[in-house]
DNA sequence: ATGACTGCAAAGACTTTGCATCTTT
DNA sequence: AAAGATGCAAAGTCTTTGCAGTCAT
């Protein structure tokens, strides 16, 4: 564990903010959060950790949402819900994904799987009901 | 059928060299293999062409893979494979995503599910082979 | 002192867009 | 003429990076 000196105050007041929503937030969408309680954060103070955090796994991406990149605080396996009418981003409840499938990846490619991500996309339900109302 | 004017050319050729590779080319890429056959033509055109496509359903988005959008002429439902070491993206025969998930998706979110992608990540057989080499 | 973390602003990469031009009807 | 497609370059977004300053050991 880190102390926490001053030093690693932001450093770790980002992976909390990450760790604490289910948002799947943006590196600006942390950005603002934090820039309440450290008004003189910058961006890219959080761009440079979210790299760090992703790099030693403690963070996953989801990949770009929107042309922006999305980042999940939870890096077990589970299945994600987007919808194309606000960006959000839904956890779903873990879904069993076939190991066989993995397995027939691996094989069709030849080479090695390291992850399988499930993702569907869609309305949200505040989308939908937005567009019938 | 469009005509095959002076007018549409580029905008045909786009899609035919879309259609055409399994690469699953970027923007940048499809520019790079028309710039031979149309020496005058624009990355702009390529874009808004590929955004056009889009919009009418006729290729489909990867999202982004190192930062660049990835399309993909094949729009039936398939399996992609990303490998990490080199971001080449390789298609899988169609696995079968069971239903019960999309269905169990559409539950959970109360919403609307539009598509169900499953995408490998990992490391492909060149990749395998130069790092053991 | 040395190494680590950060703010700031500049640079970079990718994508979109405005405008003038050219084509088709 | 009017509508549509394109080249070109500028603008726009998001992200990374260089450098100087600060903090911990």
């Amino acid at each position: 564990m880190e102390p926490v000196t001053k030093q690693f105050k932001k450093r770790n007041a980002i992976l909390a903010c990450l760790k604490s929503t289910d948002s799947h937030p943006s590196a600006d969408w942390i950005y603002a959060q934090l820039k309440n309680e450290y008004p003189d954060i910058s961006l890219g103070t959080v761009y440079r950790n979210l790299t760090l955090f992703k790099q030693q796994g403690m963070i996953q991406s989801l990949g770009t949402v929107g042309g922006v990149e999305r980042f999940d605080g939870n890096t077990d396996p589970h299945v994600h819900f987007i919808c194309t009418g606000c960006d959000s981003v839904i956890d779903l409840p873990q879904m069993e994904v076939p190991q066989s499938l993995c397995s027939r990846a691996a094989e069709d490619t030849g080479g090695r799987v390291a992850a399988c991500q499930l993702t569907f996309t869609g309305t949200c339900q505040s989308c939908c009901l937005r567009k019938t109302s």
